[in-house]
DNA sequence: ATACGAATTCAAGTCAACTTGAGGTCAAGC
DNA sequence: GCTTGACCTCAAGTTGACTTGAATTCGTAT
């Protein structure tokens, strides 16, 4: 009882069951037995996958996820990684911070267009300056974030 | 008068010379003339890169900051548009607070047992509820703009 | 016993945003 | 006038995260 086919954990996930075959195939997930052909799954799995949820919102990639979870698939990672992470993820924060605050400004600005609103400039400027002369690929801390929307936004 | 080929576009703006063909060829920026073979571009279009730059970071797809830009080519971005932007980065910016929250949570907590923490329960739970029903996955009516090789932008 | 529906596999397709590679062109410098 | 090197085109490949479809196999309910 407390274990579930594909369909339900697809209903109680909201993530199709394509989708959890997917995850186990590259080993996000994993089920714990057949019943005939059919996937049983365990009533946790349910848990990893808001796991899996939010850092995809949070912009990692699934492998990187992957690299969040040890082989026995509890969370197992050195503290100090973990803790690496939460700094990188708090600088990210700062980031979209400020970009929010700047839309928000040029949004809000009055100037007729927007390249003649200084601060429409300013913040040009800034962002050009923050990922110019990037060719040293700097990774993750800088491409999670831009690298994937996490929902696609109605416009 | 600055008339900039390719390599130099490239050189100021740190976008590789592939991608400045890409985004031409679907209509993202315009060269002015041919110099030879060789495409000629305006000066303007170091600050159209950065405008397309920071789209980009604030999670706008290719297609939709094309949209962005008047038939003159100067930038025309709808207000409520950015509000909308500015929303979805909050949310995001929440959503990484959570992980931020969640990563710092394992690392401190004692027990293998995260996924049975009632703390940690609580996290992913208002995770999850934060972004809960997705089916929202109107793809054809968004597909219907840029299909194959028949780009031809809004500039 | 049979039909039904839910699940299965596996290959192939999709989408965005590029990159790569082969082979060709051209203007400028020596 | 020949070489060089920056540029060109066009097709195809790449990556990540899935989805789709056809053919098939179960377990259960009638």
């Amino acid at each position: 009882m407390k274990f579930l086919d594909i369909g339900k954990v697809a209903e109680h996930s909201g993530v199709p069951p394509s989708t959890l075959r997917y995850y186990e195939e590259i080993g996000l997930i994993r089920s714990l037995w057949r019943h005939g052909l059919r996937r049983q799954f365990d009533g946790d799995v349910l848990l990893k996958l808001s796991l899996i949820s939010l850092g995809k919102a949070a912009g990692f990639s699934l492998t990187e996820i992957a690299g969040m979870f040890g082989r026995d698939g509890r969370p197992d990672i050195p503290r100090a990684q973990l803790h690496a992470r939460a700094d990188e993820l708090e600088r990210q924060i700062l980031d979209l911070r400020m970009l929010r605050d700047a839309l928000r400004h040029v949004a809000d600005c009055p100037a007729s267009t927007h390249l003649e609103c200084p601060s429409f400039r300013k913040l040009l400027k800034s962002t050009t300056r923050s990922r110019a002369v990037d060719h040293s690929r700097s990774h993750a801390a800088t491409t999670a974030v831009t690298r994937k929307r996490s929902v696609r936004g109605p416009l």
